[in-house]
DNA sequence: CTCTCCTCTGGAACCGGTTCCAGTCTTCCA
DNA sequence: TGGAAGACTGGAACCGGTTCCAGAGGAGAG
């Protein structure tokens, strides 16, 4: 109505409808304890004043945000947008909490992110993806006695929801050995400050395949570079490049994968007659290119990372359990 | 230090640093009214207690949140994600700021959104990305005196960033006449109770320019359905399956293109060869398939929108100015 | 008729900050 | 030497909710 004018607060209402800010309180909480006389009248009082609570005066008297905190580098990888998707769907579903969103980029911002949030006043738990937390960041939430649950990534100290990155690489060679692929090469990260390890435990997973089919992993055949489609278009063109080229490359991602698809048509090596690509995650994009790959449940670990956050949050002091999402080979045209 | 004890508050610090609250919130502040003896003490104290101030209970003594809100269907179009990027890249760069995530992907949740943001005591100021508040929402946000900015969608009442649609379609078949194409068909999407109306203007200016060219714009060319890749496979599939088919296809959104080199694909027809293919937005997916497409500067516009809200928040009202981002033809391979 | 119990109520106290006001102590100038 | 201005301080009041406590009124039991 009128601008400017300060907002009603409850001791408005209250006056207004003659009551006292208890009933008023009560009405807005649905409690039982209160007449329906004076509940219609408060509703009514409140309509008139277009009343709204104010959810900062709620949070403070209340102690609690009602707000998670959901820390993720969004725009590195795409498969954690799709987290993120599972993260949001599951949490509108509860209802009750906001979501706070912290980009993490860089070191810098990462420390920054961990800094801030580590104070049990700005949300009532936080959802951490594809970030490994140190020990003293650990140790710091934990003496805050902030409920955190990690997505992607393990930590021996904390709940978290995580995929077996050895199994997956044992999946995606075990296909590739079964198509009668021997020369099989690996596109994966360079070591990262972050410690995203995963790439690192596929290639482990896929060694170990190799080895119990009876072939020896070559070194030379493992290319890594930093996450991105560019640089993996570096890495499979030196492996397109070599004398006895693979067969068949196993992609730690699928972003990866489409960098060595992009090099493949450069190259004029046809896919999958002259090199079967295998990637991993099933992010959106692998249906439309036709890849085959690795799937892993990306929505669905967000969404289990809320429900384990939220029982953590609502009392329930949840051991560090590890969830393992399952796993499965999706066969399309490019291996 | 010891888990449970009830976190100390500034009261604490000035019983023990021996000052009185005023000088411990100045501190806090940075304030210039403190002398040296006592900033030096109450900040060690502040450290000896592992204090930390309270977010909630500053906002409400100061009456503002510190945030802002986003409103948009982050997972619907991939295109708003890259919004989003340019949004929290440069809301970080301004600190100060909170983000919290609205996501709208149903009629229902989009009412709620509205309804649950027009509350002037959430957020210090929301951004609207690609749905169209109507007007009863728009008067209501005035009314409660919250800032609000408009991405990729037009009211007049509220300052907006978007582009010129019109001219996005009128570019997009310029170039597909250049390269000689006569007859040129359309995937779009049809009418949504969102109000999406920026596809319609595409092929509005497409239709413009075709005239322009002297080519009478076929209804029977311009198709339309649901957004998604899926939904335009379909599209396309009639289009291609005409006797006379068109020889070059203008998509509204890049997705929807990814859709029709699917169908091209699956029925043998060589792209660019026996079809062109141009897109919109220039999404990243875009650069892997070599998809030519008309570039919007998705990111920019993300943080050209923080800008303008940010400064709506600092007191200057600002005009409810539109703000047209630029664009062009990005040539790859389809066209 | 009295006593108890139950329902409903008003309002003070509290959550943890910020801000304003009154007051003290210096310093400096006339 | 008096007075004003300036630097710094403590603490009450405030932000707008929730909750607890004491108390009023009515119903039912003995």
């Amino acid at each position: 109505m009128r601008r400017g004018n300060p907002a009603p607060t409850i001791r408005d209402v209250a006056r207004h409808a003659k009551v006292g800010v208890g009933t008023v309180s009560r009405v807005l909480n649905d409690s039982p304890l209160v007449s329906d006389e004076a509940r219609v009248r408060v509703r009514k009082t409140i309509d008139e004043l277009g009343y709204r609570p104010s959810s900062t005066a709620r949070r403070l008297s209340l102690g609690r945000t009602q707000m998670i905190g959901v820390v993720a580098p969004f725009f590195t990888t795409r498969s954690v947008v799709e987290r993120l998707r599972g993260v949001v769907e599951r949490l509108r579903d509860r209802g009750e909490y906001d979501l706070l969103l912290f980009d993490v980029e860089t070191l810098d911002q990462r420390a920054d992110a961990f800094e801030a949030f580590a104070a049990r006043d700005r949300v009532d738990g936080l959802l951490i993806v594809s970030l490994r937390p140190s020990d003293e960041e650990v140790a710091r939430m934990q003496r805050e006695g902030l409920p955190v649950v990690l997505i992607d990534v393990t930590h021996r100290a904390l709940p978290r929801v995580v995929i077996d990155d050895v199994l997956g690489g044992e999946i995606a060679t075990d296909y590739l050995l079964a198509k009668g692929h021997r020369r099989i090469g690996f596109v994966g990260d360079a070591p990262t400050p972050f410690g995203f390890a995963s790439s690192e435990l596929r290639c482990h997973g896929m060694r170990a395949a190799l080895r119990r089919a009876g072939i020896r992993p070559m070194a030379a055949l493992q290319k890594r570079g930093p996450h991105g489609r560019e640089e993996a278009i570096e890495l499979a063109r030196s492996l397109l490049a070599m004398d006895k080229p693979p067969s068949a490359i196993f992609a730690a991602s699928d972003v990866q994968a489409m960098g060595v698809l992009q090099a493949a048509e450069e190259l004029g090596v046809r896919v999958p007659e002259d090199l079967a690509v295998i990637g991993f995650d099933d992010v959106e994009e692998a249906a439309v290119l036709g890849l085959t790959t690795v799937r892993q449940p990306l929505r669905e670990t967000g969404a289990r990372g809320v429900e384990l956050l939220l029982s953590a949050i609502e009392g329930r002091e949840i051991a560090p359990v590890e969830e393992l999402a399952p796993l499965a080979v999706v066969e399309r045209r490019t291996a």
